[in-house]
RNA sequence: GGGCGAAUAGCUCAGUCGGUUAGAGCACCUGUCUUACACACAGGGGGUCGGGGGUUCGAGUCCCUCUUCGCCCA
């Protein structure tokens, strides 16, 4: 193969034995570790890991992520800086409920069968037994992440901030029970916040029924929906006021097919006359649209859907659901309710339908618009500070078109139904007094035992709060806050924030907002969004694809150093990084070979030079350098220079403000990558080392030894 | 339905304020087992810058339009 070594050293890097004696070295020598002290003579540079859910299993995704943030750490770190990046895990309410309920149903149980506080507790042994194996995953990776500071967002110390959290923001006024229509998972058995809800193309039908005026059966309106089986909740039709077609019919009232049941025509600027027959049928308690409708107009709420999505008399519906409906799933009571509005003569026609449906991001089951009670954030007040950092400069979003995705749905933001119907998570920290002694609900940063009015028994809110609620702290909550610590005075606000575009709402403009509301200042000045990991055809790579690459495999095979290589190589901003799960070698290799180019450099040097001390390169007779000398020293300035251009700027140069020429600049992971592979490879070894060795055969190995 | 982005070599992407002959990596081709490295070295081929129109002395770059793909939101 080649020529031994005379220091004995192979010549391919062997990255596996080298990585795993390295990363021992550093945790031991505490290099990772920041120190709030130092902070006040070194600039600080923070960053807070995206927590992963804690019982989540490194990706692709992770891998790129985590990647990044390390090669920034590690760049300021390298520069001087008092560098922190905080790790941890987010306990994932639904998710992680969903995985030990999944590890009951095998035993035949449900949660409800084991009962609330058996079934937390399972959970949190669950949790503690293989929860966080992710974050030993990342150490192979190679992240320099401080893990003295390893938070975990259902820990004391962050329960502690969530409730101080939800408190004061109940005593702002902006935390609120409201009753309306919310998106209810019918197989997690919670609400889901709009952004819970994702929305998916889907292939429906448009259903028209013709429901015939009460006092004239030779009249009839025709309404179009997509759900059927709601028309058994219907409370009214509802026109435009203004079309003319109708105008003569409000106030007249319909006959419901299949039940009987007379609803009014009521005018209702809601109607879209140009969609459809102009006229839609109004579900209040199925559809949170035709809630407002029904308020507006102080029509009854019929609950006709149960939580489980059965179809049952389940409120104010006495008399809507017939006997061969009830006890129906939702979709099956579709398909059954056709055939009979069609027998009743009001099924106009079918149409095939393009529409988007919400599903469940837990569990992708069809999202059932629900009538219930929740726990509301009032978040205009919230989004206007954040919106303000965006526009004042302190903060960025990279690549810069998303500012305009985050100033428009700020622009449009709704309520947070931050109440959740699972077990696993915060519990709203609410107390009612069991007597019904007329006491308010008691709102508590402490755990209530006895109501103050009457001295009574109480009782805590069933729900928990969304995982979100504890995640949008996280920036604050891992340093201490709500205490006045002096982690939180040396490192608050940080730096960057590294994530993918889909939290974008669901976290990071959350962070911003909390961050502004509690302590004042947005938590970072620059929000980095990478792009996606994909296979060959642009897919991106999933479990249920079987598209993934495992990075630990790529660690074993090629190294950690070949895996972070070949992802940052690649990382255009706003680009997604292609890697072919099925030829590792072609999308690694380059990677391992960049490695055994280092590695060989360094051989060279060590068979060339010796291991004898190197002389600083400021002690050197200038005059005593030959051209080729002065050029490589100053191809190294320039590569310098270019890695730190095309990394920074790393915080604003004047104050707490970005400059428009500042903005877009920075955080080009390729160019840094390609800046540091030329300077080695094509400059420093492929001519510079090239050019000496004439002089190193002649002159032995007295002359300037390696820097890079 | 509303908004945003992209289209440049076989692939993945750069291309700054409109200015020389449009670049890189990978892939490909031709040599070379030259004592750091064949996971390498030296050299080479390859582009109607998605289509059409316009502005300009000059357009990959600016404007209009069409096509295709992607993303976000409702």
């Amino acid at each position: 193969m080649t020529a031994p070594d005379p220091n004995g050293l192979p010549a391919t890097y062997d990255a596996a034995a080298t990585e795993a004696a390295w990363y021992p070295r550093w945790t031991e020598h505490g290099v990772f570790t920041a120190d709030a002290e130092r902070a006040a003579t070194r600039e600080p540079f923070v960053i807070v890991i995206p927590p992963p859910n804690v019982t989540a299993v490194l990706h692709m995704g992770h891998g790129l992520n985590n990647t990044v943030q390390d090669v920034l750490i590690r760049w300021r770190r390298m520069a001087g800086d008092e560098a922190l990046w905080v790790p941890g895990t987010d306990h994932a309410g639904i998710a992680t409920q969903n995985v030990v309920e999944k590890q009951l149903a095998a035993e035949g149980q449900t949660r409800f069968d084991v009962g609330r506080e058996a079934f937390v507790a399972r959970v949190a042994g669950f949790v503690e037994k293989t929860g966080g194996e992710i974050l030993n995953q990342l150490k192979s990776i190679g992240a320099s992440a401080d893990w003295t500071r390893t938070a975990y967002t259902f820990s004391p110390d962050l329960s502690r901030a969530v409730r101080e959290t939800f408190v004061r923001l109940y005593e702002d006024g902006l935390v609120y029970k409201g009753h309306r229509v919310i998106h209810w998972c019918p197989r997690c058995g919670t609400s889901l916040s709009d952004e819970e809800a994702e929305f998916t193309e889907t292939a429906g039908s448009l259903y028209h029924l013709r429901y015939v005026l009460a006092d004239d059966p030779s009249q009839s309106i025709t309404v179009a929906t997509t759900r059927p089986e709601t028309m058994l909740g219907d409370v009214a039709v509802a026109v435009h006021p203004d079309d003319e077609r109708y105008q003569a019919l409000i106030g007249k009232a319909v006959v419901l097919p299949i039940n009987g049941v007379h609803i009014p025509i009521v005018g209702d600027t809601y109607t879209d006359p140009a969609f459809g027959s102009g006229a839609v049928k109004v579900t209040p308690a199925h559809d949170a649209n035709d809630f407002e409708v029904g308020k507006r107009h102080a029509l009854p709420m019929p609950v006709v859907i149960d939580a489980a999505g059965v179809v049952r008399e389940v409120d104010g519906a006495a008399g809507r659901v017939p006997e061969s409906l009830r006890g129906l799933d939702r979709f099956a009571a579709r398909t059954a309710i056709v055939p009979m509005l069609e027998a009743a003569g009001a099924l106009v026609k079918i149409e095939k339908h393009q529409h988007s449906v919400r599903h469940c991001y837990r569990c992708d089951t069809v999202v059932e618009p629900r009538l219930s009670d929740q726990w509301f954030v009032r978040m205009r007040p919230l989004a206007e500070k954040a919106l303000e950092a965006l526009r004042s400069g302190e903060l960025r979003i990279l690549p810069e078109r998303w500012e305009a995705v985050y100033v428009n749905w700020l622009e449009g933001i709704r309520d947070w139904n931050i109440s959740r119907q699972i077990w696993w998570g915060h519990r709203v920290p609410v107390w009612y007094c069991d007597a019904a002694c007329g006491q308010a609900p008691i709102v508590s940063r402490t755990d209530v035992s006895a109501c103050p009015g009457c001295g009574g028994t109480v009782r805590q809110d069933e729900d928990v709060l969304d995982t979100w609620f504890s995640s949008w702290l996280w920036p604050f909550s891992t340093l201490g806050w709500p205490d006045d610590t002096p982690d939180l005075r040396a490192f608050y606000p940080g730096d960057v924030l590294v994530t993918a575009p889909e939290i974008l709402f669901f976290w990071v403009s959350r962070m911003v907002m909390s961050g502004c509301w509690f302590l004042g200042k947005a938590p970072f000045h620059t929000v980095y969004l990478h792009g996606t990991v994909r296979d060959m055809q642009h897919r991106k790579m999933s479990k249920s694809l079987g598209n993934g690459i495992d990075p630990l495999d790529v660690v074993q095979l090629y190294g950690a150093d070949a895996l972070r290589w070949t992802m940052i190589a690649g990382l255009g901003l706003g680009v997604d990084v292609m890697l072919d799960p099925d030829d590792l070698e072609k999308s690694f290799a380059p990677g391992r070979n960049f490695c055994t180019k280092l590695w060989n450099i360094g051989r060279f040097l060590l068979s060339r030079v010796g291991t004898a001390p190197v002389a600083p390169v400021t002690s050197l007779d200038a005059a005593s350098l030959t051209a080729a000398d002065r050029w490589i020293l100053h191809r190294l300035d320039v590569a310098i220079a270019d890695c730190d251009a095309a990394l920074g700027p790393a915080r604003p140069a004047h104050g707490d403000r970005w400059t428009e020429a500042e903005r877009p600049r920075g955080l080009r992971l390729s160019e840094y990558a390609e800046a540091a592979r030329r300077f080695a490879w094509n400059e420093l070894a492929d001519w510079y080392l090239e050019s000496v060795k004439p002089r190193l055969a002649a002159e032995g190995p007295g002359i300037l030894g390696g820097t890079a």
